[in-house]
RNA sequence: GCGGGCGUGGCGGAACUGGUAUACGCACACGACUUAAAAUCGUGAGCCGUUAGGCAUACGGGUUCGACUCCCGUCGCCCGCACCA
């Protein structure tokens, strides 16, 4: 079945929901949700509900989901994504903040050029035509969004800002080109940033990526390693996974610098160690096949070249490395030990020693170093123990094949003799420093941020290079740089470095005959600030002061936890780098993160052909799946992140169109936790359907039962079941509100769920009395409020039968009345040992003694005590009495 | 290997700060309405047992009057990082 086939069967209900017949025999239309998410959105809009602007007399609340990529269709996982951020945006708008809540697109990016060569159609049309219709499919998703600050980074009016910010950064020493070894992805034909290499391939193509030589811009990221790291500790709304990762990711290590001396030479090989009170247990130098000094020696013996050749071919990547043995070459180089006068170490070309890490070069410690010991075994180098555990002797302890790496006392040491590990380290790092062979040291994996991309579709660096010259920012007055729209994307390569003109300028200092650059920026760059132009997105400069101010921090951000360190670590660098060019006030830009889990699905295939099936080409019969057209068996495979290679994908636009976004709002919100996968299932939107129709009906059932209700006041008395009925009112209420605060929206659907079991309790008749229909209307009147933030449109047609002419858009959130929320009799548990023998209605807060005496006198309980005294009682009010005999 | 998370009915999950385990939903069964079905409404249900009761929150211990919750150990699954010196 086509998507339209299923759309159009879908219009008015489910799948075989009900005839026309019946529906015509009926007292009571269904809930038209096409006709009612139409005219409520017609109606948001009309009254432009939800833009925002800036006013410095109300609390802001900035609620932001990480924009999309324009790729032309919505998934599941937006839905979920934005739902949850609609629930924050519209509750905290209900709550009486000043609400930011806007949209963009994360525009750039080479999915657009590859378009562009494969189908002939231009980066640019693909994009903003995707843009149209991802808008527009947002949009029937009733977004409490003000469409007034979109923005998408493609524009020149977002990216020359960008370039701006650039420049800023260039002048400030935040910005500088460098050669340098890169990650070359052959497949995207540009090179990666470190954080963009994933098991040694590239984050996006997955090719392997190559070492390659380059001169290329990085922005100076490591400048705030420590303050990135340090920070982390203050943000205390973010989840823990994250923040630990971006630990790990900046990899703060504490050691020294140790220079040694080369005999016979005046170079030097610098070596970085965590354990500097080691030093005496070194047996050898190695450095990393691409150091400087094997480079050298490759020069001078094939050997060495063959060997730095064969390590490179391994490839860092994959398990493999795991399993590689320790292999070395040796050189024809000593290097002198600068605390053991006299004593050498060989010179190793080793084969487990990382370029990009610390120095590319280490010392060997065999006894306290597992991958040392590995290596020094395979050579037959020395094994000196210098860390003595604990409770060890010194004259039996010995490293066979584990070497010990924890704390214990130095030994075989020299000056060193009797210091605890922490204490050799500060003293042999002081003696390193007072010899002038190195000093204390703390470094960070954290590299700087590679943001050249030798990419079309992005947004251009705006730097002109001149031979007289050498880099020039190309000036103020003529930003932005402009993409050229004539070009051709069949050559591989740069489309831009292959424009027959476009790079040929003149030098803005000296006016001679330069030649601009043809990289453009990483698109995380544009991901990097976007959140800052929201606040004011057609303003001429990047950010305007007082809108940022009073803005940012977001408050609440929401997305995958795949950019747990690319984006989000990005971005808190770009926060403090806009701050220091005077953009910004402030380091932190996300003061709260949440990241939702995924939207899965089973996956179903087809054992004859071993293709994948989509969802609606699978049907069940019984217990069997089968495939819809065929009949034929299916193996259903386990349920997946949805992704169109296993074709377990549900499109949002035909649920919408089958059910209403209501409908798929509230089913991505119930069930699962927000920060856990979610399993989409068919069955699960149609309870969520049956839910909405449901509602509507007891809203319509009440009113034309009880007209009075929708003008009932609040009487003089009240009776007891208005007063219950009340209770149930004001505790879902308060319980929603709760659930909502920290994010547990499926608790609240729960809630919601039970607060409507309980109107649905309540009989016809009952409840006609002025108190009564008071009651009623003050219970739908919470209901509509508390699915308002969920299921918005729903919310507004029950709204609107009350009798209300305004929208519950902007109406305040409902205040749960305390007294209503506490019961005056309490279900009290009674057991006999710690196992339940009873439960009694007690007044609430009633004497101990009463309960005790009341516990006592249940059958259950003399019949469990079997005659024996109690030993104690423990009372706990409200909830608890627990005999002990 | 290092770091983190998780384990509760047939399924998704709930249970606040240690206080009635299994809320709510899905699926299921039965009943009502119907010529019939769908839709809707109602009822039931952790397991064993006729009842009394017993046993159950991955497994084994511990702390406590009382443990899904805290502590120790074991097993399993998921995620991130990884020859990081």
């Amino acid at each position: 079945m086509t998507n339209q086939a299923v759309a159009e069967k879908l219009v008015d209900g489910p799948p075989e929901a009900g005839h026309d017949s019946e529906r015509n025999r009926s007292t009571m239309s269904r809930y038209n949700f096409l006709e009612a998410e139409a005219k409520w959105q017609a109606a948001w809009s009309a009254r432009n509900c939800f833009a925002s602007t800036v006013d410095p007399t109300r609390p802001k609340y900035y609620v932001l989901e990480m924009f999309p990529y324009p790729s032309g269709r919505i998934h599941m996982g937006h839905v979920r994504n934005y739902t949850m951020g609609d629930v924050v945006a519209r509750y905290k708008r209900a709550k009486g903040f000043n609400v930011l809540h806007p949209m963009g697109w994360d525009a750039f990016g080479l999915p657009a050029e590859n378009a562009a060569r494969d189908q002939k159609i231009h980066p640019a049309s693909w994009t903003y035509d995707n843009i149209a219709n991802m808008r527009a499919e947002l949009k029937r998703m009733g977004l409490a969004l003000d469409w007034s600050k979109e923005l998408a980074t493609c524009h020149p009016g977002y990216y020359e800002h960008q370039q701006r910010i650039f420049l800023d950064f260039f002048q400030a020493g935040l910005a500088y080109r460098k050669e340098a070894f890169v990650n070359w992805d052959p497949i995207d034909q540009t090179v990666l940033a470190n954080e963009q290499v994933i098991d040694g391939r590239g984050w996006r193509s997955g090719a392997p990526v190559e070492k390659r030589k380059l001169s290329q811009w990085f922005l100076k990221i490591t400048d705030y390693a420590e303050d990135l790291l340090q920070a982390l500790g203050g943000l205390d709304r973010w989840p823990e996974k994250v923040r630990l990762m971006q630990e790990n990711w900046i990899g703060k290590s504490t050691g020294a610098h140790v220079r040694f001396k080369l005999v016979g030479r005046d170079d030097r090989i610098e070596v970085f160690t965590t354990r500097p009170d080691t030093l005496f247990g070194a047996s050898f130098i190695a450095v990393s096949p691409d150091h400087a000094i094997a480079e050298e020696a490759a020069k001078a013996d094939p050997r060495a070249a063959a060997f730095i050749a064969e390590c490179r071919a391994a490839g860092t990547s994959e398990a493999a490395v795991e399993a590689q043995e320790k292999r070395g070459h040796k050189l024809a180089i000593e290097a002198e030990h600068p605390l053991m006068p006299g004593k050498t170490l060989p010179v190793y070309i080793a084969n487990f020693v990382l370029i990009e890490y610390g120095t590319g070069a280490i010392f060997g410690c065999p006894a306290h170093d597992q991958r040392d010991l590995d290596f020094a075994r395979k050579y037959d180098l020395t094994v000196t123990p210098v860390v003595l555990p604990h409770g060890e002797d010194a004259q039996t302890f010995a490293v066979a094949d584990v070497a010990y790496t924890d704390d214990g006392t130095i030994y075989n040491s020299g000056f060193l003799d009797g210091l605890d590990s922490e204490s050799a380290k500060k003293k042999a790092g002081a003696k390193l420093k007072e010899q002038g062979d190195g000093a204390p040291t703390t470094i960070f994996r954290l590299r700087d941020w590679l943001v050249s991309r030798q990419r079309y579709w992005g947004c251009p660096i705006p730097i002109i290079h001149c031979e007289a010259c050498g880099p020039v920012a190309v000036p103020a007055k003529d930003l932005p740089v402009r993409l050229p729209d004539d070009v051709t994307f069949e050559k591989p390569g740069n489309p831009l470095d292959h424009h027959p003109s476009w790079k040929h300028v003149a030098c803005p200092t000296c006016g001679k005959a330069a030649r601009r650059e043809t990289d453009t920026f990483d698109t995380f760059v544009d991901s990097s600030w976007y959140f800052a132009r929201f606040c004011s997105p057609r303003d001429e400069q990047p950010v305007d002061r007082a809108a940022v101010d009073y803005w940012l921090p977001v408050d609440q951000y929401i997305g995958g936890v795949e950019h747990a360190i690319l984006h989000l670590l990005y971005s808190r660098f770009f926060a403090r780098a806009m701050k220091k060019v005077g953009h910004l006030s402030l380091d932190e830009p996300f003061a709260g993160l949440f990241t939702q889990g995924m939207v899965c699905h089973e996956t179903y295939r087809d054992p004859a052909t071993g293709d994948w099936l989509l969802p609606e080409q699978v049907e069940r019969r019984g217990t069997q799946m089968v495939r819809a057209d065929t009949g034929g068996a299916i193996e259903t495979g386990r349920s997946e992140k949805m992704s169109k290679s296993k074709k377990n994908v549900v499109a949002p636009d035909v649920i919408i169109d089958g059910y209403g976004a209501d409908t798929a709002r509230w089913f991505v919100l119930s069930d699962s936790p927000p920060e856990r996968d979610m399993e989409w299932t068919a069955a699960g939107v149609e309870g969520a359907w049956r839910f909405a129709q449901r509602l509507w009906r007891l809203c319509f059932l009440w009113l034309e039962a009880h007209p009075g209700i929708v003008a009932a006041t609040l009487p003089d008395t009240m009776s007891d079941a208005a007063t219950a009925l009340r209770r149930a009112s004001h505790k879902a209420i308060a319980g929603v509100s709760d659930d909502i605060e920290k994010f547990r929206f499926n608790r609240a659907v729960a809630r919601i769920y039970e607060f409507a079991n309980a109107l649905g309790e309540v009989a016809e008749g009952d409840l006609a009395d002025p108190a009564g229909l008071f009651a009623r209307r003050e219970a739908l009147t919470t209901l509509a409020q508390l699915i308002g933030p969920m299921m918005p449109h729903l919310a507004e047609e029950m709204w609107a039968s009350l009798g209300h002419r305004t929208l519950l858009a902007e109406t305040a959130w409902p205040e749960a009345d305390p007294v209503l929320i506490i019961d005056d009799q309490a279900t009290v548990a009674i057991q006999v040992n710690g196992k339940l023998r009873a439960t009694i209605q007690l007044p609430r807060d009633c004497d101990r003694q009463v309960a005790e005496t009341r516990a006592l006198a249940e059958e259950a309980v003399i019949r469990a005590m079997d005659g024996k005294a109690p030993k104690k009682v423990v009372v706990v009010p409200n909830r608890i009495v627990n005999v002990v005999v």
